[in-house]
DNA sequence: GGGCGGTACTG
DNA sequence: CAGTACC
DNA sequence: GCCC
């Protein structure tokens, strides 16, 4: 049920005008989102209740641990003082900030987890991923045997450890997270250096330098002992009220935070308004007016936003008993509490809900989880990206796309919507704070990883980029033979594609997927009817030019993936469409014509696969005694040769309707083969950058797992280039981006001044 | 080897 | 720009 | 620190 509270209710009878501060406005309304929830996030609850369920059967929660849960924080309590120990180290340095994060992520499952460690098996739990990795693991076995681990002894009394965690936080004993003091490590550590190592010694020096502190750690030193208490619900639910007060009536009103999940009480208040028109402007008259009001008794952040901002925001402080003289109800509640105030407009609501109403670890876990699907996902919406190192060398978004549409028509309004868009299910509010909910997406995320695909089952197949080039001055589109020639010149056509990758590139074949990079189609005949590069929107991460002779210039030249997309289905559609591994194809192309319409060389009965696989290589040796994808080779080529390879065999495979004529003449076929073989003779040039390429294949020889990997990656991107490495500067071709910008960038930029010999002799 | 969230303020 | 904050 |  929706529980909406009305200003009216809110305030009580206090007759008449209410406080004057909300004079120019009417009240918008306070939704108490937690409550209730809408028809569409019930029905993807319900909807994700069968994995859920599932996944509660992996976690290996029973009945116990679920009646436990209410309870749990001292069911670890030693183990979990350890970590904290050593999370307070790593805390107070800002040197290994990964680190950090995972101790912190540590402490937080043992301070949630609804049973006791006893055991090492413990560890194999799903809820304990975190405490089972090759460290941490270790840390635990050592302190189930001796009842402690020594090196949080050690350090759990490091002087400078303890003093900077006091300093960050004012001194302030706060149970739970950490306080918002605006005094990070870089800055306590500064006051460390400087001598300030006790509290009295900070006070002192605050009280005596009036710039000591800047705006911010003023007003949460001023207000540390106020800021440090909890906020009982229903004082929680009076300042929504007043903030209502002074946002137009159409807005809505809704308590994020813990709040929404239900808890006793909070530690600051977090509120997100959604209204219409400009978001920065109606924040700050609402900032305005409770400012004047008193109300608002400092500011921490305040957006004076241009015109037009997607969204508004105010952070500081408020104090109910401030409107005494006007609400004579808030006498009683004295204290300064944390504000929150986050403004935006409609369309962003369900970013803005799924952000506000999550915990951290969640949002980031739900961002990741779109990175991987090569989205971008914020408060302001989702769009298409790709991350990765650009041309400084920085890693970050290389490619951002529009604001995506719902697929739905419906404009985002639920955070179903957006959780269904992902392929993931719902996570109600429950799970998005406690370590469950991120469980899960790492599951989800686990499941839907691509799997590095061997050479052999890669569609994408060697290519000689001197054939590529000169492929592209094929006549971009041939005209069909005309319909009389009969089916098996317009009937059937061949299709081959070359994908480079997008994405991530740590692991596999390069790139975590796949774009469209040049298509080819060509007739019963061998003909072309389609060959084209096709542009990439996204930044190519691994062009695979060992493979695919690909450069950026290429496609460069190339039309658009909608345009390619078009000519291809123009000329499949209705017809049958022989390729190898069409799977591949289709998949990218996002196009799936009906299998009575498909004829894979990869799996076909009468192709026995020899001694050498099911490859197209290995096929065509084998069946048409052509050597390819060891010589000059294209996409066309590669469609000719599925296509041979399927006549070869076509009256055994194929005799049935849609068969309209007679079969193909020997001759013909034999031309066709002929010809073919002698386009395929053409020698390869490799060998561009040879010496370089030979670092690396012994880098990789000695290497394992990844790194080997990435060295292999490197080696075969070297030797394909068409063109020779002669300074740094090269280095910052597109085709050269999988080199990334560790070691071997570093290896290959001491090699270029150096020399090889030098670089290998100090290694 | 290399990534690990996205945004936005202050100073 | 670095530092810090919000979830 | 963990994970791909």
């Amino acid at each position: 049920m929706r529980h909406v509270v009305g200003l009216g209710e809110g305030r009580g009878g206090a007759g008449g005008g209410g406080a004057s501060f909300s004079g120019f406005l009417s009240p918008a309304k306070v939704e108490h989102s937690t409550l209730g929830e809408s028809p569409a996030m019930k029905r993807a609850r319900v909807a994700a209740t069968g994995p859920k369920a599932e996944f509660f059967d992996d976690a290996g929660l029973d009945d116990g641990d679920v009646a436990l849960a209410g309870k749990v924080g001292s069911l670890n309590g030693e183990l979990l003082a350890e970590f904290e120990s050593l999370l307070a180290f790593y805390a107070s340095k800002k040197t290994e900030p990964w680190r950090e994060r995972q101790y912190r992520k540590i402490v937080a499952v043992l301070k949630n987890l609804p049973f006791r460690i006893t055991c090492l098996e413990d560890l194999n739990r799903p809820q304990c991923a975190v405490l089972n990795g090759g460290h941490t693991r270790t840390r635990v076995e050592e302190f189930l045997r001796r009842g402690k681990i020594q090196l949080a002894q050690n350090l759990q009394n490091d002087p400078r450890t303890v003093a900077i965690s006091m300093l960050m936080n004012f001194g302030v004993q706060g149970g739970k997270g950490k306080y918002g003091s605006y005094v990070g490590t870089s800055t306590a550590e500064k006051w460390y250096d400087s001598g300030i190592t006790t509290l009295p010694q900070l006070q002192h020096r605050i009280e005596s330098d009036p710039t000591f502190l800047t705006h911010n750690q003023r007003v949460m030193w001023d207000f540390r002992s106020d800021f440090s208490q909890r906020v009982p619900r229903r004082e929680v639910e009076l300042i929504a009220d007043v903030i209502a007060g002074v946002f137009p009536s159409s807005s809505v009103v809704e308590v994020m935070g813990s709040y929404s999940r239900g808890a006793p009480d909070c530690g600051d208040i977090d509120l997100l308004v959604t209204c219409h028109g400009d978001v920065g402007r109606r924040c700050s008259e609402a900032v305005e007016a409770l400012t004047k009001a008193q109300f608002i008794t400092a500011t921490l952040r305040d957006s004076h936003h241009a015109p037009g901002a997607h969204s508004g925001q105010w952070m500081g402080g408020c104090r109910l008993a401030s409107l005494v003289p006007a609400r004579p109800g808030f006498a009683d509640y004295t204290l300064h509490r944390r504000l929150d105030i986050k403004v935006y407009p409609p369309k962003f609501r369900a970013f803005a809900q799924l952000y506000f109403g999550s915990g951290q670890e969640f949002n980031r876990a739900i961002r990741l989880f779109a990175t991987r699907q090569g989205y971008t996902l914020s408060d302001q919406g989702l769009r298409r990206a790709t991350r990765g190192k650009n041309e400084k060398g920085e890693y970050g978004t290389l490619w951002e796309g529009p604001l995506l549409e719902d697929p739905s028509g419906c404009n985002w309004t639920t955070e179903a919507s957006i959780f269904e868009f992902l392929g993931l299910p719902f996570i109600p509010l429950e799970d998005r704070d406690n370590g469950i909910g991120v469980a899960r997406l790492e599951a989800m995320a686990r499941a839907q990883a691509t799997k590095p695909a061997a050479e052999e089952d890669c569609f994408i197949v060697p290519t000689d980029p001197r054939s590529v080039v000169a492929a592209a001055n094929l006549q971009r589109l041939a005209p069909l033979p005309s319909l009389a020639e009969g089916w098996r010149s317009n009937g059937i056509v061949a299709l081959d594609c070359e994908f480079v990758g997008v994405g991530r590139n740590t692991s596999g074949i390069g790139g975590e997927r796949n774009a469209l990079a040049r298509a080819s189609v060509v007739s019963y005949s061998g003909d072309v009817l389609l060959d084209t590069f096709v542009k990439v929107e996204e930044p190519v991460t691994d062009f695979r030019i060992h493979v695919t002779g690909l450069t950026q210039a290429n496609l460069d030249q190339g039309i658009s993936f909608q345009e390619a997309r078009d000519h291809v289905i123009r000329l499949l559609e209705g017809r049958v469409v022989v390729g190898h591994s069409l799977a591949h194809d289709f998949k990218v192309l996002n196009y799936h014509p009906p299998a009575v319409l498909l004829r894979d060389t990869s799996s076909c009965p009468h192709l026995r696969p020899g001694d050498k696989g099911k490859s197209l290589k290995a096929l065509s040796e084998q069946h048409l005694g052509v050597k390819i994808q060891d010589g000059t080779h294209c996409s066309v080529e590669d469609a000719r040769a599925a296509l041979y390879l399927y006549r070869s065999v076509q009256d055994l495979w194929d005799p049935t309707p849609p068969v309209l004529g007679t079969s193909a003449k020997a001759e013909a076929l034999d031309k066709h083969l002929t010809e073919a073989a002698e386009n395929m003779a053409a020698p390869v040039a490799t060998g561009h950058n040879e010496p370089l390429a030979q670092h690396f294949d012994r880098l990789a020889a000695r290497s394992h797992h990844y790194a080997k990997d990435h060295y292999v990656r490197v080696s075969r991107t070297l030797r394909s280039l068409p063109y020779h490495l002669q300074s740094p500067k090269d280095l910052l071709r597109p085709e050269l981006r999988c080199v990334g910008r560790g070691k071997a960038h570093a290896d290959i930029v001491r090699m270029l001044h150096e020399g090889v010999n030098e670089v290998n002799k100090g290694a």
